[in-house]
DNA sequence: ACAATTAGTCAGACTCTCTGACTAATCTGA
DNA sequence: TCAGATTAGTCAGAGAGTCTGACTAATTGT
């Protein structure tokens, strides 16, 4: 069946590689993260970010994020500092611990991208990566 | 931030695609199917699958699955026929209610490759979707 | 200054998913 | 051939994840 259609590729792809990002980091050694927290811990900036936008983000409620980033914070991947620009905020931040995860999984991202690469040339890799990027604007709400 | 990974972008194509589906299924009257089971409808393939082998591409264990596929038989998306081949099994095929939501489904998905084509060109959306399918052997398990 | 909005929290219910223990049918090899 | 191992599915219960609703405190706008 050559008429699959593209969204159900994508998906494949990114399943693939989240699933091994997930293995990789439980070997590793960070087997207390769940999907659902790496999930969370992934829409992270480096600036920190308010709850609200997160959750927004991740498509989930505020309430179901918070419980997230509980877990997350108690597990020391994570940390809250007031936000200086709103009292009622507070920016959640990259902790420690989650510095080393964030960078165990970007090694695992580039051991795909060359996987990857590999597989489809140079070339081609950028083009599949050109045309996802052009795609973007249809299919990202904050973009 | 240029080098955002191709996964990630694929995530939101995919994502937006979910949400689309989802959306216009529940405004076409399908508003009982939550998202984990529309996940595993999905998957049916027109002449059956056993409950094992749909907990395995869905990355459920059989007892999700079954739990899930319990509700789809309920509310008639669903329906399960003894397997000829082997007395244990069952196979799940798609029920009339399914039929018509897979008809639905497949209006939408349409709709986006004709938005996907028209922003990006007939060549190059052929192109995306080649290029994702070279991809293919590399990130489906089942492949 | 005060009403409306926004950021976050708390509580409770419901959905989803898992592990473990089980039955029945099928397969395998001595 | 037939007894043990495997496979397909089920049942029960626990745990994780998500939601809605009600709330407090800070900020914004008029």
């Amino acid at each position: 069946m050559a008429d699959v259609h593209p969204a159900l590729l994508m998906y494949l792809g990114y399943r693939h590689t989240e699933n091994r990002v997930m293995a990789e980091l439980a070997e590793a050694g960070f087997d207390d993260v769940t999907l659902a927290q790496a999930r969370v811990f992934q829409r992270l900036a480096e600036d920190g970010i308010r709850l609200t936008d997160l959750a927004e983000q991740a498509q989930l409620t505020k309430q179901s994020t918070q419980f997230l980033v509980d877990q997350l914070e108690q597990a020391g991947y994570v940390e809250r500092r007031p936000d200086p620009s709103d009292a009622r905020a507070r920016l959640i931040c990259i902790a420690e611990r989650g510095r080393e995860a964030q960078l165990q999984a970007r090694q695992v991202e580039n051991a795909i991208r060359r996987e990857w690469t590999r597989h489809l040339g140079k070339e081609r890799m950028a083009l599949l990566t050109e045309l996802l990027q052009d795609l973007r604007p249809l299919v990202d709400p904050f973009e």
